[in-house]
DNA sequence: GATGAATGAGCCTTCATTCAT
DNA sequence: GATGAATGAAGGCTCATTCAT
């Protein structure tokens, strides 16, 4: 039974991730339920509230970043310019957009286990930025914050976005977001982090 | 009394976009009604249904944007550099984020007047790049639509977003993307473009 | 409209009364909503929340128990013992007995309206029961709180209650605490009011 | 196993009565069960529905009544007066407020030994009752029903009653309700019992 | 047998839209 | 024309009850 849980559990993760990437951070839970295969009830067990659920899926992908970032990290020395292409791809693909809220709202009551997973995540993502730094492939002046938010708030759902204008317009943005972020360019303007920022 | 229905109606349209633009697209229409000082009844005398109103504010803010972009083009021929970036910061202070899933959505729906701007629009943005591109000031291989999207995207309303996160988070995340379209860059990946593009 | 609007909230609370007095406090708001002849939405348009409804019902009764305590009063020159019956009855009819929680919680919290009625039927009662007592009529040692709560509490609704059982249980036991309440009895114990008592 | 179980049982209906007289009567077995330190499904494997939990508690507490009046009963030989004060005391303490609607709804289908309960518990009372009319303690005109009803209405469970209202409030409608039953009141309208009276 | 999880039905509340004044 | 009120449908959440381990 405890495994049987966990899988429950998990697989309503997931499919909460899938349903809030499609329709947004406001779909109705219902959605969730029915692509997990469940009853309200069950979803309302496992999460006894909707924050509980998002921060439950932002915990998650934060874990699929930070595995990311550290993965490449170990890439980086036989192929950085791939490394690099390849973790945001990666990043790309987990369409963090409808994350944002709740990695970004009432900070200070995130529970902990979400503030560790935050902590891990920005952890490994520093020392693969750093990393590229280095190796002069991204420009000093950013922050590992802006790079994950860029790409998470490029990647926001817009409902049938994708039926009816440019086909490739988000990997089009993150490509000229990603030329922006190489080291020849301008320079930017000087970052304001508090120190609960979120990456 | 013409000039007075007129100007209820711009009124509303105003409120519209303030309150889309604080509270996102799917703000109760009470809100709109409430900031604009009227009631609800009327606010749907002027625009029967939230797709009318989601329109018509599209198309007032598409109506900006293509004076931002005449008024820039007119410029350039003193300031380039500084017209391309008053340009940009004259669209980043539209919020147009929320007005992203209006411009985007059903796009053969679109009524004639919100084609008809989009046109116009497209036009006067399309002029402005090509004449930065010749300037040597955007790089060669974006389209107009992607420009302004990738602002919109980027200044798409988060609940709280600012108060507890980087306070300039925006403004960086658009000076990398305005660093990514300099002309010096990478190459971007081909886009995509169906006839029926937004911009 | 305004009349209208008037009626409509007056019978709301008038179905409210009925419903709860019968189904007790919890009753849905459906029932309250359909005995008014009126869609749920009327009545959270009109009652923002179960609480206002309680106010409102609680605020009326009040009223009532008033007016009845200022008619007994003057009643009390011709026919004491009639008007203290005829007060006892008409309360009883009242079936407070599901106000109750409304008037009790949250004391502090109470809007001012309720708050104000609270305070006049108090007086009104306390006014009755002072010249009851100098007529003989009622004991010394009661406050006027305790006449209202007993014959409320004895009053509160039992789901068919009376239909299986005792016909009159109700009369008998409201006789048996009029009784009760004679001057003649043995004295009760001290009782203990804080400020903010409810009568 | 035998003892285990009854064990177990019986701190489910301890539980139950608990429960119920704190949250009344409409209380979630879910509370009944974690009181009780038993999964939820035990609790229903005891006792099928809601009533027969219901029942259960109706039970055991009627068992508790008739043993408080047989003992006082017995008392009446050296002290009346304390006999039936204890006797009271106890019956409040009990709290049966909660459990009214459980003997009171749907008397045809109590289930057999809760109707023996409550027969036994009738005589027993009904014992008593005469006794201390006899002995010109308790007026000859009210049945014992009406008196351990009244004492279950004048301690019905209201939450948060105590914290803001008068503190003493029940002991003295008790009180009140005990002087009326003293034999030298007026006399209360007759009685109405329909043979399948509780008590 | 005991347990925790699953389920659906029900009630609460909000909001887009329509109606009556 | 402008307004506030009315409405139903939809989504949130809880809880009695059943099921699978």
């Amino acid at each position: 039974m405890r495994a049987d849980a966990l899988e429950r559990r998990n697989s309503l993760i997931k499919a909460a991730r899938a349903v809030f990437a499609d329709r947004g951070h406001d779909a109705p839970l219902d959605a969730v339920a029915a692509l997990a295969g469940v009853g309200i009830a069950t979803l309302y067990r496992n999460f006894p509230s909707r924050d509980d659920l998002a921060h439950a899926v932002a915990q998650t992908t934060l874990g699929e970043v930070r595995d990311l970032a550290v993965r490449a990290l170990v890439e980086c020395g036989d192929d950085p310019e791939g490394a690099w292409r390849r973790f945001v791809d990666a990043v790309v693909e987990l369409r963090m957009g409808a994350l944002v809220p709740a990695l970004v709202n009432s900070l200070d009551e995130l529970p902990p286990d979400v503030r560790e997973a935050r902590e891990q995540t920005k952890a490994a993502v520093t020392r693969l930025i750093r990393r590229l730094q280095e190796l002069g492939l991204v420009r000093e002046d950013v922050v590992p914050l802006e790079i994950v938010m860029g790409i998470a708030m490029l990647t926001r759902p817009h409902v049938l976005m994708f039926e009816d204008t440019t086909a490739n317009l988000v990997p089009r943005l993150i490509a000229v977001f990603l030329a922006g972020l190489r080291p020849d360019g301008v320079s930017l303007p000087p970052a304001i982090l508090p120190e609960t920022a979120v990456l």
